[in-house]
DNA sequence: CGCCGAGTTGAACTGAATCAAGAAACGTGG
DNA sequence: CCACGTTTCTTGATTCAGTTCAACTCGGCG
């Protein structure tokens, strides 16, 4: 399978010319996360965006019982951060794991700045993103008040038929609400239909 | 009590000078919405973002069994809006709706783009407001994940102590994702500690 | 006075959680 | 390439939180 990178991401979303992106690919920084190691942990700050070049991170809090939450997947060409927890001066209560071996670039504040100031579209562009992770957000919680376990599941399979198959199945669990014997109970009833 | 005007809070937000504000005041256009009235319906197109001068607000979807989900409440000085609509060319599935006498003040393209030239602070502020809208919408999500009915009235109370007020009971119940019959006996057996 | 909508209460029901035990799949080292 | 241990998934029995439906109370208002 082939994946973009962050550059050709730009390229692609912003009209940007390949020369221009040149500029800026000096100062990209990747980070690689091993399977199973952490980008971010509750009570960090994180100002940087992460965007996944290849593999799979997950993003999910730590309840008073101990039980995960899972909050977003992020496959290749996802975005994932915790910004706000800068924005507010308030520490992340979020982790942000690798569930594959992942390679991600590393969007600060100053290559932020610096896409910001060399591409007028790169402030629309962002300004859409922010809007269509608000957008999905709701749509999420619309489901999690109307639907039951296996309507949420349906839609999950949907939406994001390849994170399913490369996910252990109680992280999908986890991210509909249910357990995981629960979500084994509704694959075995929607199979015998 | 006593409320911000629009004009008001982009003056305590932006660091604007009055006299610049008061150049963008004559361009301001303001709705009034009767109690049980629709500013959006289901289907509709919305690229204006609507600041809330005075009233209450409830934005909510119907579910195929005809049930009700509130997404949001906004009392005044907040925003409300389903810009993501336009923004990609969906209709929106949501109602917004006048739960008490409302007025707003309507920020359309117009106006968001004059407000983007004259105010360099603005697209900050936007893009610091899209921020905090996700990160309550994150919180919102990680609660339904995790957190009994009581809970999640406990915490509703807790941040919006103002809007229980102002709001039939039922309309509460259908922001937690709970009937109103439960809502009712977790506030008794809360009564009974 | 009587109606009407909002809230409460009760009894029966149900979807999903819990706890506990097995079965299958997986990968790691010999 | 097999054998073993670990993790993942499934299944069953029981419990429980929250729903459903129906009846009742209360306060406001014509």
């Amino acid at each position: 399978m082939k994946y973009y990178t962050f550059k050709e991401y730009l390229i692609n979303n912003l009209a940007i010319e390949n020369i221009h992106v040149d500029e800026i690919s000096d100062n990209l920084k990747f980070i690689d996360v091993p399977k199973g190691e952490y980008l971010l942990k509750e009570g960090d700050f994180c100002s940087d965006i992460f965007f996944v070049d290849k593999g799979l991170l997950r993003q999910y809090s730590i309840d008073e019982k101990g039980k995960e939450h899972i909050l977003t997947f992020a496959p290749e060409t996802w975005f994932v951060t915790d910004r706000e927890s800068s924005f507010f001066a308030q520490p992340t209560p979020y982790y942000i794991q690798a569930v594959e071996e992942t390679t991600v670039t590393v969007i600060d504040d100053h290559l932020l700045n610096m896409l910001s100031e060399h591409f007028p579209s790169f402030t629309k562009f962002n300004t859409q993103l922010l809007h269509s992770h608000i957008r999905q957000l709701q749509a999420r919680i619309n489901l999690l008040l109307s639907a039951s376990a296996e309507d949420r599941y349906l839609n999950f399979i949907k939406i994001y038929p390849d994170i399913f198959q490369r996910v252990p199945q109680a992280m999908v669990a986890s991210y509909l609400g249910i357990t995981p014997e629960s979500l084994s109970r509704v694959r075995r009833d929607l199979a015998m239909k």
